[in-house]
DNA sequence: CGGCATCCTGTTTGATACTG
DNA sequence: CAGTATCAAACAGGATGCCG
């Protein structure tokens, strides 16, 4: 890195921090434990809102209402409403949200994969904190 | 799946059931912005509390603290204490850390991948929502 | 330097109730 | 059925200070 630099170079560098401190953000809000498993189960197959309550199970009507417009504005979440009484609303992954899919898949494989070492790891530190 | 049940399919089906919840229970310890970004940060070397402090960035002493003994409880992240004055601590991945570090990488690619969709459904959402 | 305890504040969350 | 609002309770998180 010299120590010159061009308006355009100067520019550049800002947005690419502007793009990365955004980028943090969006990682930030997107890694909750309620958005991973709504992506999970959503993945299996598009659901309407009690059958998704239902399938993640200890979640609150109003936690599920607001990660699911979190996910909507985020575009990994399709949000149909269809105007009938009683109302109907269902959830669809969208492709970004396919595509964070195969991520918390691969966390879900982490979770069987390192069940028992968790577990026994889990023991000796507590044991050792007496 | 038949209707008759021997003592010992229903033992394993409880011990299913019990796996089951406690994976979802380590899912949701894990699967955190502060438990992700230093698992990602930690994956590059090993580091003392308070370099990793410095590359988090934005991470209280408490929280930083908090999420470390949550990762060596779950044996993510193996602590080593030089006892040396001033002291020295070392955080470093175990096995299934790094296994975990992969996973979390996949996000941070996807984050990149996907920045500009982000970008460009929250401007629509926050558009639509006047 | 790193850890732990304490206090204190603001956010998150669940329960409840009301609307279309 | 799904969404929104409101309220109280619970918790997370930051600041500070002291210890090894």
């Amino acid at each position: 890195m010299g120590t010159k630099h061009g308006a355009s170079e100067l520019l550049v560098n800002a947005d690419l921090a502007r793009a990365d401190s955004l980028a943090r953000e969006i990682f930030s809000e997107v890694a909750n434990k309620w958005a991973f498993l709504i992506i999970e189960f959503l993945g299996q197959r598009t659901m309407r809102f009690g059958e998704l309550r239902d399938e993640v199970g200890g979640i609150s009507h109003k936690m599920l209402t607001q990660n699911l417009r979190m996910l909507e504005r985020n575009g990994l979440v399709e949000r149909t409403v269809y105007p009938t009484i009683p109302p109907r609303v269902e959830y669809t992954l969208t492709g970004a949200g396919e595509a964070l899919r195969s991520v918390v898949d691969g966390m879900c494989g982490w979770t069987q994969r390192y069940f028992s070492h968790i577990e026994t790891s889990r023991h000796r530190f507590d044991a050792s904190q007496l």
